[in-house]
RNA sequence: GUGGAAGUAGCUCAAUGGUAGAGCACUAGGUUGUGGUCCUAGUGGUUGCGGGUUCGAGCCCCGUCUUCCACCCCA
C-alpha cells in the first residue's frame, strides 16, 4: 500500500476512538447509571440505532434544527427512507407503542444507553457520534415522576462528584401554550426592528426559540417578556408546582429558567436542562436535559399516553470528569506476573497461566517475549507484587521461582503447590494492609 | 451553516528561506536467567494534502482536508 492510499484511513469527521485508556471513564459512568437503573426499576431497554425517517420527522419536530439539517438520512436498497437515531425518546416511544407496553404496569420506567448521530459542526463537546444514557418514565402525568426523572438525573452526577444545577421551566400543554404564544408573538411584533434576522422569522414561525436568543440586543428585550409561567392554564401550574414542592423534598437544588425551551417539539409543561458552570470561563454548559412529552406517544399513532423522561451526555460528563481531575476507578490490576525462559516453560506457563485463572488469581504474562529482564520490566510497570519466574532449572527440579517485587527476594518452591503459595503469600499481604 | 486559530516522529514540542531535531515512548545491548535508577545504540517523517513563488519551501502565497475554539444548536 502507498503513503497516499493509508493517509486516506482516517476517522470519520466528527467520529471518535474511544481507547483502552479512556475505558476506565466510561465503565465508571455506565456502571453508575445501570446501578440507578436498578435501584430506581428502570429496565435496560436497546432500541435499534436505524429507524424510519419519519418517526423523527414526526416526533422531534420538521421544523427543528434536527430534522431539518442534521440528520444522517439515507434510502436503503429496499428504497426505504432510514435515519440514524439523532435522539432516543422517539425510538422508545415506539418501542412502547409497537411492542404493547400499554398492557403493562404503568408507569412503564426504562433506561438506555447508546451512540446517537447528528450532522453537526465539531467542536468542544460537540462530535457527530455521541452516546447518551437516558431515563423515560411512560404512562403517567404525575409530577411525582418529572421529580423522580429530575432527581435520577441529579444522583447520577452527585455519584460522579460533579455539582450540577437543574434549570427548570413549564412549556405549558396544547391547550396553554397556544395562548402564551400569542402573547409572546404580539410582543415581538411590537419590538420586531430592534431584534435580529432570525428573531424576526422566529415571530411568526417559532416564538418560543426567541426567548433563548443569544443576541445581545434580542437577550435585553427578553427580559421584559412576557413569561410562559404567568400564562400557564390552571392544570399546568398546579403540575409545575407540584414538581417544584417535590423537588424541594428531594432537596434538588433547582434554579427557575424562562430560558429552557429545548429544541425539539415534542416537549410539554416540564423541561429542564443540567448545567455546570465551566472552571475556567465560567460559561453554563448543559451536560444533559429533559422533560415531559405528553402528546408524543399519541402523534405516533398510541393512545394519549403522558410521559417524563431525560437524557445526559456522556462525553460532555466525561470532558468534567477529566477536566475536574475527577478520580475515577482504576483499571482491572494484576498481582502476580508470570515469566518463562525457554520453550518448555513457555508450555508449561500457557497451562499455568489457566489454572491461576481459575483460581481466581490476577496472573499478566508477555509469552511473545523471551528475556527475562524484559519480562521483569513488564512486571514492574504493571506493578505486580510477585513474579512467578520457570526456567530449565526449575522444570528439571519440578520447581518455580516466587520474586518479591518490592524487596527482590525470591523463593523456591514446589511446581505443583505454586497456587496454593502465591493465594498464601497474596493473602498475607492483605491481611497486613487491613 | 458563519467566523477565528492550528496542523512537523506514537505523544509533547524545536528548527533566519539553505542537509528535518530533542525529550518521552518503543526495540536491542551494558557477558550465563533478574525489574525499579543509570548508560549506549536503533526503529520511526515525502513536515496533513495539492498547487504557486524561488536557484532552493517545514517556513512565503493560494486552495483543500482535518482538528481545536466561538456563534448557531444541543448532549
Amino acid at each position: 500500500m502507498s503513503k497516499k492510499e493509508k493517509k486516506a484511513f482516517q476517522l470519520v469527521k466528527g467520529m471518535k476512538d474511544i481507547l483502552p485508556e479512556d475505558q476506565r471513564y466510561w465503565e465508571h459512568v455506565r456502571r453508575i447509571g445501570r446501578e440507578l437503573g436498578s435501584q430506581y426499576n428502570y429496565g435496560r431497554i436497546d432500541t435499534p440505532i436505524l429507524e424510519f425517517t419519519k418517526l423523527f420527522d414526526r416526533s422531534v419536530g420538521a421544523y427543528t434544527d434536527i430534522v431539518e439539517k442534521e440528520m444522517y438520512s439515507f434510502r436503503d436498497r429496499g428504497d426505504e427512507d432510514i435515519t440514524l437515531r439523532p435522539e432516543n425518546t422517539a425510538g422508545v416511544a415506539r418501542a412502547y407503542i409497537e411492542k404493547g407496553m400499554v398492557n403493562l404496569p404503568q408507569p412503564v420506567k426504562l433506561y438506555y444507553f447508546g451512540p446517537f448521530f447528528r450532522y453537526d459542526k465539531p467542536q468542544s463537546g460537540r462530535q457527530r457520534q455521541f452516546w447518551q444514557i437516558g431515563f423515560e418514565a411512560i404512562g403517567s402525568d404525575a409530577a411525582v415522576l418529572d421529580a423522580q426523572v429530575i432527581n435520577i438525573g441529579m444522583k447520577f452526577f452527585r455519584r460522579l462528584g460533579l455539582a450540577v444545577v437543574v434549570q427548570i421551566n413549564s412549556l405549558g400543554c396544547v391547550d396553554c401554550r397556544p395562548n402564551y404564544q400569542e402573547v409572546l408573538s404580539d410582543y415581538l411584533k411590537g419590538k420586531k426592528n430592534q431584534l435580529c434576522e432570525d428573531c424576526k422569522r422566529r415571530v411568526t414561525k417559532n416564538p418560543l426559540r426567541a426567548i433563548d436568543c443569544k443576541e445581545e440586543e434580542c437577550q435585553k428585550l427578553m427580559a421584559d417578556a412576557p413569561q410562559q409561567v404567568d400564562y400557564l392554564c390552571e392544570a399546568c401550574r398546579d403540575h409545575f408546582i407540584a414538581t417544584l414542592e417535590y423537588l424541594d423534598e428531594l432537596e434538588v437544588v433547582y434554579n427557575l429558567n424562562p430560558k429552557i425551551v429545548r429544541g425539539l417539539d415534542y416537549y410539554t409543561r416540564t423541561a429542564f436542562e443540567y448545567t455546570i458552570s465551566d472552571q475556567e470561563s465560567g460559561r453554563q454548559s448543559a451536560l444533559g436535559g429533559g422533560g415531559r412529552y405528553d402528546g408524543l406517544v399519541e402523534e405516533l399513532g398510541g393512545r394519549p399516553t403522558a410521559a417524563v423522561g431525560m437524557a445526559i451526555g456522556i462525553e460532555r460528563t466525561i470532558k468534567e470528569l477529566r477536566a475536574q481531575d475527577i478520580k475515577v476507578p482504576e483499571k482491572q490490576e494484576y498481582d502476580i506476573f508470570l515469566a518463562q525462559l525457554g520453550k518448555e516453560a513457555r508450555k508449561k506457563c500457557l497451562s499455568l497461566q489457566d489454572k491461576l485463572l481459575e483460581a481466581e488469581v490476577n496472573v499478566a504474562e508477555n509469552f511473545s517475549r523471551d528475556g527475562l529482564k524484559t519480562q521483569l520490566e513488564l512486571a514492574n510497570k504493571l506493578n505486580v507484587k510477585y513474579t512467578l519466574i520457570l526456567g530449565q532449572k526449575e522444570i528439571v527440579d519440578g520447581t518455580i521461582l516466587i520474586r518479591d517485587m518490592e524487596g527482590g527476594i525470591q523463593e523456591v518452591v514446589d511446581f505443583n503447590k505454586a497456587i496454593p503459595e502465591v493465594k498464601k503469600r497474596l493473602k498475607l499481604r492483605d491481611g497486613e494492609g487491613s
